[in-house]
Parts: C-alpha cells; sequence; structure tokens
DNA sequence: ATGACTCATTACATGAGA
C-alpha cells in the first residue's frame, strides 16, 4: 500500500495536478491539507470518478483537510480529541479544519495541518505548541489502549527539526519553524514510541518538502523539510520506503509543497 | 531553464502563508 501526503494549497486550483498524480503514482491514500474550500464547494467527483472514497473537512477559504482513499474509508473524525481552539481575541474559539483521521484498510491515518505560529510570541505560536501537544498526547492514549495499532500522522507539521532541514539556519534565528519550544514538541511523539519514518528512510540533509514561491526559492534550491509521518511502531515495521516528490514543485501552477510518499509492505 | 509569490474572498485590497 502506498500512502502519501501534500499540502495542496488549494485543490480546485490544482485539481488537474492532484488527479494525475494520484494515477502516475499509484497512489492508494492521498492525506492533502490545506484544500482552501469549504465542504459544500469540494470538487468530489473527479475523485470518485477515479474510483477513490474521499472524506473531506472545511469551513472557508483557510486550511481544510481532506482523505481520498482507494483502499477503504471507514471511522472518519473531523479532529483529534485533545484538537485545541484557535479565534481572534473577542471572538469565540473555533476547532478548526486542521485533522482529519480515517480507517484506510487497517491503517489510521491523520492528515494534518499544524498552525504556522505566524511570530514567536504571537498568541498562534501558543496554538501551534498546544496543538502538537495535544496531538502527541492522543496518539499515546490510542498506542497504550492498542499497541499493535497501525497508525500514521501525516502532514504539514511546520516544524523544521534539524538545522539541515532549512537552506540557511541563521535566517530563522528568531523565526518561526526553528525554535526550542517547536522542536521539543515536535519530537514529543516519540516518547510515546512513535516514529518520523521519512527522516529513517531519507536521513540526507537538503531533502526539503517546501520551497516559497517567491525569491527563487526552488530554482535556488533553498528549501524546507517540514512536511512528515510520525508511524506507530506496528506500522514503522512495515515501511519499506519513503519517496518526496520533488519535480511537483515545477512549472506552472505548483503547490509550494511536494508529496511525501510511504510505501507500507502488504 | 527548476525562473522572479499565490490563493480565496461580501474581491479591484486584504489576510494568510513560512
Amino acid at each position: 500500500m502506498r500512502i502519501a501526503t501534500w499540502n495542496i494549497n488549494s485543490v480546485r486550483a490544482r485539481l488537474d495536478r492532484v488527479t494525475a498524480y494520484l494515477t502516475e503514482h499509484n497512489i492508494d491514500v492521498l492525506a492533502l491539507q490545506e484544500t482552501k474550500v469549504k465542504d459544500g464547494a469540494f470538487p468530489a467527483a473527479p475523485f470518485e470518478q477515479l474510483n477513490y472514497e474521499i472524506a473531506y473537512h472545511g469551513f472557508n477559504q483557510w486550511n481544510g483537510v481532506a482523505l481520498i482513499s482507494r483502499v477503504g474509508l471507514t471511522q472518519v473524525h473531523r479532529s483529534f480529541p485533545g484538537q485545541p481552539a484557535f479565534g481572534k481575541p473577542g471572538e469565540t474559539p473555533q476547532v478548526e479544519a486542521r485533522a482529519i483521521g480515517a480507517n484506510c484498510g487497517g491503517v489510521h491515518v491523520w492528515s494534518l495541518y499544524v498552525p504556522h505560529g505566524r511570530a514567536l510570541g504571537d498568541p498562534h505560536m501558543a496554538y501551534k505548541l498546544e496543538f502538537l501537544q495535544q496531538l502527541a498526547h492522543d496518539a499515546a492514549h490510542w498506542l497504550t489502549a492498542d499497541p499493535t495499532l497501525r497508525l500514521a500522522l501525516v502532514g504539514d507539521f511546520n516544524v523544521a527539526p534539524l538545522d539541515t532541514d532549512v537552506w540557511d539556519p541563521a535566517l530563522f534565528e528568531g523565526q518561526t519553524h526553528t525554535s526550542a519550544p517547536e522542536r521539543a514538541a515536535f519530537a514529543a511523539f516519540e516518547a510515546s514510541g512513535m516514529r518520523e519514518v521519512t527522516r529513517e528512510h531519507i536521513p540526507a540533509p537538503g531533502a526539503y518538502t517546501y520551497w516559497d514561491y517567491q525569491q527563487l526559492r526552488f530554482p535556488k534550491d533553498e528549501g524546507m523539510r517540514i512536511d512528515f509521518a510520525y508511524c506507530s511502531p506496528a506500522l514503522a515495521n512495515q515501511v519499506r520506503a519513503v519517496h518526496i516528490r520533488r519535480l511537483e514543485r515545477k512549472g506552472k501552477g505548483a503547490s509550494d509543497h511536494v508529496p511525501v510518499e510511504l510505501d507500507i509492505a502488504d
């Protein structure tokens, strides 16, 4: 089975790219982030015509996540139990459309869009840290309840765990994505036995998954590694290979992120 | 050329992204 994750930065703006990608790369399960579409406007038909099932979650033009599967799609959850809410000052905080989980062919897959953080000290940064901490807490609980669980937490984690995960660490001093609290929150999944399998299979520096649209970041290969897959031990032991589809960043109409795939033993 | 931000919206400017 091949499971992929991709921050698509609008599923409607890139519908042709997504459907072509599913076919060309023989994808069984695709977790999308930043679909940027409310549920009533999600373009489901093109996926159903390719014999995929689909579950999506979006309130407005921000965030939005989806799961697309041809190996089954049951037990759909549109947030995780501890997922924190966020809102502007004076507004009622909302649990945003940043997580959707389902059982896809026996693998419990979560498509996750971790909050950006905006700036160190911004309320959005506290929200980001809380989101990661609560997710790690829930994962630990699920694994304690069932140590044989095949669980995959995939998506845009918005954290660059190592200095080699950004092209110039000095530029990120005092910025989001590389700060010590963010890296600690990211690493907390390992305390519950989860394993970040993309690093296990692709340890080399410079394996970027994101390049900014501005300042020729892609042609100059000035990228960031911020898309990951934390797996339970039972699933991590079945991962045979990982692919980062760098070529999807090429050309007109590309997302700023590329797909990351896990090949799981049958 | 791998190429000079991009997306969606109570749209012609703004907010968000990283």
